[in-house]
RNA sequence: GGGCCUAUAGCUCAGCCUGGUUAGAGCGCAUCCCUGAUAAGGAUGAGGUCGUUAGUUCAAAUCUAACUAGGCCCA
C-alpha cells in the first residue's frame, strides 16, 4: 500500500522532518561506509573563517559541494567530506581585541599573548553553531565531527614541513615589504585594514628642484628636475628620480636655469615666462644622476643611487612627470628601485613615525609634523620649486585615527616568481568551469605572480619556524616538526602556537638562537591545507597520495588570489602538481539592487528566514540554475527562490501525490505492480514517457561528470514539464478507471508512473535532496533506507526512442496549434467536433501521426482524422536560399539567387520539388539547399499552418455533437461540486439532474453512462423542473448527495 | 593604470564557442481558456536600432578592434 498524501505540504517543515531522519538512521554515515573499499573521489573544502553567521556565498559554495559529492557517491566512489575551518588569523584576533577591549600590539603584549591566543582559541568555537545549523538546513552533508581546524596542532606540524620543504628547496627568503603602518599602534596593517578609513585631508603639494650632476645625453650639468610630491617628509630618503620611459619631456629655461618637466605637464608652469629648449624621451634620460636634496646619505650608495630611473607608475595625469622615489615608503618606489638594479635602502624613520637623528634638523619630529620643516629646509637650501596645499584622500589607523604611511618592514617570502612558469604549465591540466576562469584569469595571474609575502606580524597563527643566531642574522635554523624541536632545544611542545614556542631557545655549540616573531600568513595555511587536514607526512603518507591532487574543489571568483592560488603555488613547489584536478568558480551574489549586500543596508532576505519560508531545495536549485556558476554575477532575489518553488518542486511533488493518492484510492501494492507488462508492450505514452526519462538522465550524466552544474536544471524543468502537463495529463483517466476494466493498462500507468517517479527522482537527488528522498520514501516504504545509498541512474538506451519522442513531439504541435484555432472560433475544447484534416503529401509524416493519433483526438476532443493531400488548394509555397549552404557556394551571387527564387510561381516551384534540382546560372542547386516554407493559402479560420504542413478542423457541430457537450458541461460543474464540497475523490454519490429542457434532458439521457462514471454517481435521478442556474442555454440544477456506502 | 568578465524585451537571463536572413525563455502586463493531482496549468498578444562605432564577410547578436558603462581581482 502506498501512503495517502497531504495535499498542502509545508516544505520547509518536511525538510526539516527528513532531516532528522537522516540523523535516526545515521544516513550521512552510511552513505560514506557502503563506499569504503570504492575507489577515492577526493574532494577538499575549502575552508571559511568562522566570523559571523554563513553569507549566500557561503551557502552557495556549501550547495555546490554538496551536489558534486553526492553524485559522486551515487556514482559508486567513496567521497569523505571533512569540513573545514580556516580559525586564524586577523578577523578572529579583531573580534578578540574588541570584546576585551584591547586597542594594539603593545596593549595584548601587556594582556599577555599566552591569554589572548586562548581566548581566540575559545572565540573560534563558539561562531561555528550557527554554522551547523544552516548547514544542515541547506541539506549539505559534511563531517562536522572528523573537521580540520587550522589550530589543531596535527595541522599546524604539517605546514611546519611544508614550510621547511620550501626552505630546503631555497624557496623561503627575507626581504623588507613596504606595508601599511600605523606608528600610533606600531605595526603593519593588512591592506584590508588600510582600506578600512579613507579621509580627505589637506596636505602639501610641492614641486622641488634636483640638480643634474653631469653632463648626460641631452641632460647638462646643473640642469634641474622638476619633482613633484605629496609627502615631503619621504624627501630624506630619495634615493632616485622616475620618469616613463615612453613620456616626452622638455627642457625649458626659466630665468636663466634649465628645467627638466614632461612635456604634458607644460601648463604647471604658466605663470612663469618660458622658453621651451628642446625635448627628450624618457627613456633617453635613464641614467641621469642628480645631486640629493639631503646628503646624510650620499656616500653609501656607492654610485647607484640618485639617478633617473624608470617606473611604470609614471603618468601625466598631475605632477610633473617626474616623481621622487623613496624605496622604504613606497611599494611602487620600491620595486621600481630594485626593477633598475638599485637594491638600496634609506630609512631614518623610527617604528614610532618618528625620525631618527641621521637628519639634521629633523630629529625626534612625528613624520607629519616634519612636512613643514622639510619645505622650509628645501627652500633654504634653494631648491624649492613652488609648495602649495591640496585635498586628497589618504589612509588613516581606523583604531588610533591617526594618518598611516607606508614603511619597509623586514618580511619573510616564498620565492613564488621561480615557479611562476610550472605553474602556469601545471594549471593547464585542471578542468575549470567556467573555462575562462582558469584559462584567462588564474592563469595570467599565475604568470604575472609576486613573491608571497608570508610573515605577520601578528599573534594568532601558525608561527614561522625559523630560529635566528642572536649573533648572526644570517646563520638560521628551520625547524620542520616537532621532534626535530625537541631534537635541537630540548623542549617537547604539545601546541605550536606562539605563546608555547617564544621563549624556547636553541643553543649550539655556545651560540643560541631565538625565534624569529612573526607568524605565518593564514593563507599559507588554506594552502596547506590537503596536507594539514592529514597531518601528512607524520601520518597517512600512504593514503594521502589515493587522494592527491584533489578531483573537486568549489569556491568563489575572489579565491583565484586566495585559495585556488595558494593550493596551487605549494602543490606546485612541493611536488610539481597540481592540487585539483577540477574546480568549479562561482560569481559573487549580489543583492536585489545589484549592490553587494551589506548587513547595514538589509538589502537581501535573512538567509535562515528564507530556509524557513522555501526549504533548502529550492535555495539549491535557484543557485545552481542562476548566472554565479557560470562564474557571473547573480542578483540574489527571492522571487526567483519561490519560482523556483512553484516551477519546479511544486510540480513534482504534485505528480508524487497524485500517484500515492489514486494509488491509494486503489489499494495498489508494489507486488501488483512487479506484474505490469514490460516498457515496450505499454501503452505509447508510458512508452514515451519512459524513454523521455532516460534521455534525460543520459543528459545528466553528461553534464553532471564535466560539473557544468548550471545546465542540469534547464533539462530538468522540461521533464517535469512533460511529465505533469503531458504525461500525466493526458492518461488522468487511466488512473481513476473503475476496477476490473482493463486492468492491465491501469496497472501500467500506475507501474509507469510509479517507475519515472523514482528513477527521476534519483537523477535529481543530488540536487533536490529532500523532496527525492520523501518521493523516495513514499514509493519504496522499507525501513531505515535513503535514496542516497541508492546508485545513481545510467540511461537505459534500450529504451529510448527517438522516434516515438519525435512522433509526440508533432502530436504536441498539432494539439496545441488546433486549440489555437478553437480559441478563434470560439469552439471550447467541450465540444466535440468530428474531424480533423492532416494536409500534406508526406508519407511519412502520415505513418508519424498515425502512431501518436489516439492522443491527438483525445486530447482535443474529436472523433475522427482524415488526411489530405490536396496541398495548393490550402496552401502555397515559399522558397528561399538555404544560406548556410548556399552561401559559401555562391559567395555574392547569392542576393540575385534570392531575388530569382523570390520571382518563381507556384508552378514552377512546383516543378522544382519534382525535379528535386535547379539550374542558376553556373549553379546545380539541390532542393535540400532550399528553404521551401508553406503560407496559408485557404482564407479559412479553422485552418492553420503546423511546422511545414497544414491542419483544419471540421467546425459543423450536429445534435449529437451538441448533446455530448452538454453531457462534459455537466460533468464539469458536478466533479466542481465534489470539490467545493470537500468530498474525497473516492466518495461515490447520488446525482440528482433539475431541468424542464428537453434538449438539454436530451443529452444528459443520450449520455447518462459517461456522466455517472465519470462523476462517480451511483443514483442517479433526473426532476422535470425548471433549474435555477444556466447551463449553456438551459436551465438546469444539479444536486449531489455523498453515499455513505462506498461501493 | 593592468588582467578577466558582463552589456540581448519593463525585470532576470538563454543564444555567441562553431556567423546564415523569423533572436528565444521565465517573470511582469493585457486578453482568453481549462481544472477532482496542483500553493496550479494552458493559449494568445503587446514589448527588441542585441551598449556605441568601425572593420572582416555574400551574410554579424555571433568574429576582430576601439570606445562607453558596470562588476571582480590587482596596482
Amino acid at each position: 500500500m502506498f501512503k495517502r498524501i497531504e495535499n498542502n505540504i509545508d516544505f520547509a517543515k518536511n525538510e526539516d522532518k527528513i532531516s532528522n531522519y537522516w540523523s535516526d538512521i545515521d544516513a550521512f554515515q552510511k552513505s560514506l561506509e557502503i563506499r569504503k573499499e570504492s575507489k577515492i573521489f577526493r574532494f577538499y573544502d575549502g575552508p571559511p573563517f568562522p566570523t559571523g553567521s554563513p553569507h549566500y556565498g557561503n551557502l552557495l559554495a556549501g550547495v555546490i559541494k554538496d551536489i558534486v559529492p553526492r553524485y559522486w557517491t551515487m556514482r559508486g566512489y567513496f567521497v569523505e567530506r571533512r569540513f573545514g575551518w580556516d580559525v586564524h588569523g586577523l578577523p578572529i584576533e579583531m573580534e578578540v581585541q574588541k570584546e576585551l577591549g584591547l586597542e594594539d600590539p603593545q596593549d595584548i603584549d601587556d594582556y599577555g599573548i599566552d591569554k589572548f591566543n586562548e581566548a581566540c582559541r575559545s572565540q573560534v568555537q563558539t561562531n561555528t553553531e550557527n554554522w551547523e545549523k544552516i548547514t544542515r538546513k541547506i541539506g549539505r552533508w559534511v563531517d562536522f565531527e572528523n573537521d580540520y581546524k587550522t589550530m589543531d596542532v596535527g595541522f599546524m606540524e604539517s605546514v611546519w614541513w611544508v614550510f621547511k620543504v620550501l626552505f630546503d628547496k631555497n624557496l623561503i627568503y627575507k626581504d623588507y615589504k613596504v606595508l601599511p603602518y600605523s606608528w600610533a599602534a606600531s605595526t603593519p596593517l593588512s591592506n584590508f585594514e588600510a582600506n578600512m578609513d579613507y579621509r580627505d585631508v589637506e596636505d602639501p603639494s610641492i614641486f622641488f628642484k634636483l640638480k643634474a650632476r653631469k653632463d648626460f645625453n641631452k641632460v647638462s650639468k646643473d640642469d634641474y628636475f622638476l619633482v613633484w610630491t605629496t609627502t615631503p617628509w619621504c624627501i630624506p630618503g630619495n634615493l632616485a628620480i622616475a620618469v616613463g620611459k615612453d613620456i616626452e619631456y622638455s627642457r625649458v629655461e626659466i630665468e636663466n636655469e634649465f628645467y627638466w618637466i614632461a612635456t604634458e605637464r607644460l601648463h604647471e608652469l604658466d605663470e612663469f615666462d618660458i622658453k621651451e629648449i628642446e625635448t627628450s624621451i624618457g627613456k633617453d634620460l635613464i641614467g641621469a644622476e642628480y645631486v640629493p636634496a639631503y646628503s646624510e646619505f650620499e656616500d653609501e650608495n656607492l654610485g647607484k643611487a640618485f639617478k633617473l630611473i624608470h617606473s611604470d607608475d609614471t603618468n601625466t595625469a598631475s605632477g610633473s612627470g617626474l616623481v621622487s622615489q623613496a624605496p622604504a615608503y613606497g611599494e611602487s618606489d620600491f620595486y621600481s628601485l630594485k626593477n633598475a638594479g638599485i637594491s638600496v635602502i634609506v630609512d631614518p624613520v623610527t617604528l614610532a613615525g618618528k625620525f631618527d637623528t641621521t637628519v639634521k634638523g629633523l630629529e625626534d619630529m612625528y613624520v607629519k609634523d616634519a612636512d613643514v620643516k622639510i619645505i622650509e629646509q628645501l627652500d633654504e637650501r634653494g631648491l624649492l620649486f613652488s609648495s602649495k596645499r591640496e585635498m586628497h584622500s589618504y589612509p588613516f589607523c581606523w583604531r588610533t585615527g591617526t594618518p598611516l604611511i607606508y614603511k619597509a618592514i623586514p618580511t619573510w617570502f616564498v620565492n613564488v616568481e621561480k615557479i611562476s612558469e610550472r605553474m602556469v604549465e601545471l594549471n593547464s591540466q585542471t578542468h575549470w568551469v567556467p573555462g575562462f576562469i582558469g584559462e584567462k584569469r588564474f592563469s595570467n595571474w599565475l604568470a604575472d605572480a609576486r613573491d608571497w609575502a608570508i610573515s605577520r606580524n601578528r599573534y594568532w597563527g601558525s608561527c614561522i619556524p625559523i630560529w635566528i643566531n642572536d649573533d648572526d642574522p644570517e646563520d638560521i635554523i628551520c625547524v620542520g616538526s616537532i621532534e626535530e624541536l625537541k631534537d635541537l632545544s630540548g623542549v617537547e611542545v604539545t601546541d605550536l602556537h606562539k605563546h608555547f614556542l617564544d621563549e624556547i631557545k636553541i643553543d649550539i655549540n655556545g651560540k643560541t638562537y631565538t625565534r624569529t616573531p612573526e607568524v605565518l600568513d593564514c593563507w599559507f595555511e588554506s594552502g596547506s591545507m590537503p596536507y594539514g587536514q592529514q597531518h601528512y607526512p607524520f601520518e597517512n603518507a600512504d593514503e594521502f597520495m589515493d587522494g592527491f591532487p584533489a578531483d573537486f574543489i568549489a569556491e568563489g571568483l575572489d579565491q583565484t588570489r586566495g585559495w585556488f592560488y595558494t593550493l596551487t603555488v605549494l602543490a606546485v613547489a612541493l611536488f610539481d602538481s597540481v592540487a585539483f584536478k577540477n574546480c568549479i568558480t562561482t560569481g559573487m551574489i549580489l543583492a536585489e539592487d545589484g549592490r553587494k549586500m551589506s548587513k547595514s543596508l538589509k538589502n537581501y532576505p535573512d538567509p535562515e528566514d528564507l530556509l524557513n519560508k522555501y526549504g533548502g531545495d529550492s535555495l539549491r536549485a535557484y543557485l545552481i540554475n542562476s548566472p554565479v556558476v557560470r562564474g557571473e554575477p547573480l542578483k540574489f532575489s527571492e522571487e526567483g527562490v519561490k519560482l523556483v518553488t512553484r516551477n519546479v518542486i511544486l510540480p513534482l511533488w504534485n505528480s508524487f501525490s497524485f500517484f500515492s493518492n489514486y494509488a491509494n484510492a486503489d489499494n495498489i501494492t508494489n507486488e501488483e505492480l512487479s506484474k505490469a507488462s514490460p516498457v515496450n508492450e505499454r501503452s505509447l505514452m508510458d512508452q514515451w514517457i519512459v524513454s523521455s526519462l532516460q534521455s534525460l538522465i543520459k543528459t545528466v550524466n553528461e553534464k553532471m561528470e564535466n560539473y557544468y552544474l548550471y545546465e542540469v536544471i534547464p533539462p530538468l524543468i522540461d521533464f517535469i514539464d512533460e511529465l505533469t502537463n503531458w504525461y500525466v495529463r493526458t492518461n488522468r483517466k487511466r488512473f481513476w478507471k473503475e476496477k476490473d476494466t482493463n486492468d492491465i493498462d491501469k496497472l501500467n500507468a500506475f507501474k509507469t508512473l510509479h517507475e519515472v517517479l523514482l528513477e527521476f527522482s534519483k537523477t535529481m537527488a543530488p540536487v533536490l535532496p529532500f523532496i527525492c528522498e520523501e518521493i523516495y520514501q513514499g514509493l519504496t516504504n522499507e525501513d531505515n533506507k535513503s535514496i542516497h545509498l541508492e546508485n545513481y541512474p545510467e540511461a537505459n538506451l534500450d529504451v529510448i526512442n527517438q522516434e516515438l519522442e519525435r512522433q509526440v513531439k508533432i502530436a504536441k504541435n498539432i494539439i496545441r496549434t488546433a486549440r489555437n484555432v478553437r480559441l478563434n472560433l470560439n469552439l471550447p475544447n467541450k465540444q466535440p467536433l468530428q474531424k480533423i484534416s492532416i494536409i500534406s503529401n508526406s508519407k511519412s509524416l502520415k505513418n508519424d501521426i498515425e502512431a501518436v493519433k489516439d492522443i491527438i483526438l483525445d486530447e482535443l476532443n474529436i472523433k475522427d482524422i482524415e488526411y489530405i493531400n490536396k496541398v495548393e488548394e490550402w496552401y502555397k509555397y515559399e522558397c528561399k536560399p538555404d544560406f548556410s549552404k548556399l552561401g559559401p557556394k555562391m559567395g555574392k551571387g547569392i542576393g540575385k539567387f534570392s531575388a530569382y527564387l523570390e520571382k518563381l510561381s507556384q508552378k514552377e516551384i512546383k516543378t522544382l520539388i519534382k525535379k528535386q534540382t535547379l539550374i542558376f546560372e553556373e549553379y546545380d542547386v539541390s532542393l535540400s539547399e532550399l528553404d521551401l516554407r508553406i503560407v496559408r493559402e485557404n482564407i479559412s479560420d479553422s485552418h492553420e499552418i503546423v511546422d511545414n504542413f497544414s491542419i483544419n478542423l471540421d467546425t459543423e457541430i450536429n445534435d449529437e455533437l451538441y448533446f455530448e457537450r452538454i453531457s462534459r458541461e455537466i460533468v464539469s460543474v458536478v466533479q466542481n461540486q465534489r470539490k467545493e464540497l470537500g468530498f474525497d475523490i473516492t466518495d461515490r454519490i447520488k446525482l440528482e439532474i433539475i431541468s424542464d429542457d428537453n434538449k438539454a434532458l436530451k443529452g444528459v439521457e443520450m449520455f447518462q453512462n459517461y456522466i455517472c462514471k465519470e462523476t462517480l454517481t451511483k443514483e442517479f435521478n433526473i426532476t422535470q423542473k425548471k433549474g435555477k442556474n444556466t447551463l449553456l442555454d438551459f436551465n438546469l440544477d444539479t444536486n449531489i448527495e455523498k453515499l455513505t456506502n462506498k461501493s
